[in-house]
DNA sequence: AGCACCATGTAAGTGGTTACATGATTCC
DNA sequence: GGAATCATGTAACCACTTACATGGTGCT
């Protein structure tokens, strides 16, 4: 059973290509305003694969429009390039690989002092509050019945809900775990 | 503002070697063991690690016993290898570079038939519950007081009561989005 | 004898980030 | 004029995984 490492990079390029013809610029912000919370992409990466999938015809380089002011590479997916998103998007995910520094250096945290890690905690409550609010305000921007009719948007709106949830339980986790570590009460000991 | 990538890697390992003395062998049983859930090492990170550790005087090859039965290349943490621990340990993490294919074929799951994404909700569901038992399993071995006093089982825990939590939140999400599409009624909405 | 596991290591290759380079456009 | 943003790209480098290679030990 070989473990082939296939660029994911390339799928989710492709992903944003299949909703609507992108420039490698518009992939990166769309990326970020999107996905941000659980996938990134530089363009490093972004430039040199719209290439590749221009060359191995699964995208193409739209012409460009002579009026236009900006010189944009617009890149559109092909026939080819839906089929082999949909194969990969059938494939079972692979869930592991995961690395979270936030949890390895708490791990460690008896090697330094108890602020040091409660510290850490307090701006990782900080940050997932953030995360959070703007993501429940994201949330009601979204008519109920755009997610309701299946379609991108209810796909869209099940990772942002799976986000939100996420960052409430890092706080909470966090916040528990502070108690924890200050000698008062915790929810974790039960 | 540079961002400098540093092997985390190194302080993984030199964060278990600050346990005790191991062989790369032993490190690699242990990350799978304690932090398998959001950490990971492969031998080929390892073993030259620990060769680059020994040279910089953060760890030292232990002199081998003669009379044991097997020839294992045992390292301990230096005095300087501790306080490069605590320095980094120190530095405040970083929450960016996550990575989770499970949402990203989700938010692409217009692309194909709704199946497709239930079918992937579903195995996750499965393999959710499997770590979530084991965690539990797990958590009912630690006896209370190894936890209130604190020490290292006292972030062992905290890390693995997030895993708990988790896994949980995970199935939880993952049921709900099956529902909503499914067409069914689903907390998700309101 | 054979299997599972202990144990160490290397080479090749990939996936990915960062920093740099360049220049146009928009808006104040 | 200057700043922010739009826009494309490359080169260097690093982190990491996978596959391979090798052999010992303990158990049945």
């Amino acid at each position: 059973m070989s473990k082939k490492r296939t660029s994911r990079s390339k799928y989710a390029i492709l992903g944003f290509l299949a909703s609507k013809p992108r420039s490698g610029y518009d992939i990166k912000k769309a990326i970020e305003k999107s996905i941000g919370f659980f996938w990134s992409e530089s363009y490093g990466q972004i430039y040199p694969i719209l290439k590749q999938l221009a060359a191995a015809g699964l995208a193409e380089k739209l012409p460009q429009d002579k009026n236009a002011a900006r010189q944009t590479q617009i890149y559109a997916i092909t026939d080819l390039g839906r089929e082999h998103l949909q194969s990969w998007i059938r494939e079972s995910p692979d869930y592991g690989g995961v690395r979270n520094e936030v949890l390895l250096k708490l791990f460690f945290g008896d090697q330094c002092d108890v602020e040091t890690s409660v510290n850490h905690l307090k701006n990782y409550i900080s940050h997932q509050k953030i995360l959070h609010e703007t993501f429940k305000g994201f949330k009601s921007t979204i008519p109920q019945k755009a997610i309701t009719d299946i379609g991108p948007l209810t796909y869209m709106f099940a990772t942002l809900h799976h986000g939100i949830m996420i960052t409430k339980l890092n706080m909470d986790w966090a916040k528990d775990t502070i108690l924890l570590l200050q000698g008062k009460n915790s929810k974790m000991l039960k």
